[in-house]
DNA sequence: ACAAAAGTGTTATCCTTACACCCATGT
DNA sequence: ACATGGGTGTAAGGATAACACTTTTGT
């Protein structure tokens, strides 16, 4: 057991967990057209980082990620998954968390010497509903925060190299599956959606073509329901065909 | 040191190791249109598993998987690329080995314990030409076996999972990569490159829509001198075009 | 009335698909 | 000569890209 007073933190049960080995998220959602990362930023420090945690012995890599994915959102059920293992013998290094916990009285010294091993971390992709999140920063940080995805600070260690590769993992499943029911809300518009596509491809779409190749997949439910209170011509409002959605995340959108 | 005579193996320099990590290495090879797999056939017994490795302490995967293909293989320079961490709590269970190793006095006891860990495993793909590949068995195995993607046998662990796993991944990058330079010797016909198609995509192409296809992205290159000594009339050679093949790779064949 | 956003329609072009046809070669 | 594998051609249908036109709504 471990001392863990108010000026100090402490791991619960370090010996619980594998070293060594971690685990990030990549923790994505949706917000006035563009896609936003979660953050955690530092105690008493102008500093951020990806949530993260460790594995427990008794534990799969998922069963952690969902672990902590739920104990920074609160959500349990989304898109998750695991996407790249990140393993660069200096991943860890970075001048500024050393001067940091120099500084201050962090943490535990058993916590300390746990944080200054090399890690390798499996990094997950989550995609969530930014308003569904109940969000809760964890011992070494003092909120979680959230940044858009092109317009991210300068994270810790090689946060955004994962932040990064998270990008391309998402550009790549985009070609050959649906994509958006975990970031959208239950309704919503055909901008929203088709913003999730061209931030993921980086690149504009044609509406008229955008609308028609992606009805014409057929998992989209049109309501006749408009959006009230907005300027200009009310769009459409649509939600998912989770039955159809789910057979084409299963059978794939075609290419060969 | 360890002890190491003629009857048991050791692993050397096991202090050298991160422990609980290792890594896989599904070694692909294209012969008689059919892709092959690369297993090792461990020592006294009729029982075969991936190659693999473990991470050193001033290494990271990338190195590690390297160092493995090089010592099984001899080759330096292939495609070679992590795909998925594999971590079920009970996936380095095998009855088999259990029984295997308490029979056979094969390990010292240090080694014993090292393997009797709880791995978590990160699993690369490597794309081989086979016949390029000077054979070496590891320190368990006694020598090693190439087999037909699709016809094999019972491996240890969770190996056949890791070599479906890694299938699904080809499945994927097939669909905006140009696949194959690895694969095939330098010099190679339509039908091989369409083999390697067929199989990863497991249906039948039209063979001459597929050539119209592969010809118009242009990394192709047909060579006059035509094939002699096979029966009926002599399919042209093709070689890969390396700078328009690196460019696709790198921008990829479009689809949106 | 106008601007801005949203919905729909039109056209040319390209790609895919499914064949058919011809060519070369060993038996 | 013929069976077999290999190379090329074609026509129908579908998808894509670019853009024009219409509708709705707040100011």
């Amino acid at each position: 057991m471990m001392n863990n007073d108010a000026k100090t933190s402490s791991l619960a049960h370090i010996e619980n967990l594998i070293p060594s080995l971690s685990i990030d998220c990549v923790i994505v959602g949706f917000k006035n057209q563009e896609l936003h990362v979660l953050t955690m930023k530092l105690k008493g420090a102008d500093l951020n980082a990806l949530p993260g945690g460790f594995v427990r012995h008794h534990e799969n890599l998922d069963q952690a990620a969902l672990r902590t994915l739920k104990e920074r959102t609160g959500l349990t059920v989304t898109f998750l998954e695991q996407f790249y293992t990140f393993s660069d013998v200096n991943r860890g290094k970075d001048k500024r968390i050393e001067q940091h916990l120099n500084k201050a009285n962090l943490l535990t010294p058993g916590t300390k010497i746990w944080m200054q091993q090399r890690f390798i971390s499996t990094a997950y992709l989550a995609l969530v509903e930014m308003n569904q999140c109940d969000l809760k920063p964890d011992l070494l940080s003092e909120k979680c925060e959230w940044y858009p995805m092109n317009n991210l600070p300068h994270l810790l260690f090689d946060h955004n190299t994962i932040i990064t590769k998270a990008l391309e993992h998402l550009k790549v499943k985009i070609r050959y599956l649906p994509i958006g029911i975990a970031l959208l809300p239950h309704k919503f518009t055909m901008k929203e959606i088709q913003s999730i596509y061209e931030f993921i491809l980086n690149k504009k779409l044609d509406r008229a073509n955008f609308q028609k190749k992606i009805l014409r997949l057929g998992f989209l439910i049109r309501h006749e329901k408009q959006l009230s209170g907005g300027a200009h011509k009310a769009p459409y409002l649509y939600s998912f065909d989770r039955k159809k959605y789910n057979l084409l995340v299963e059978n794939g959108i075609g290419f060969i």
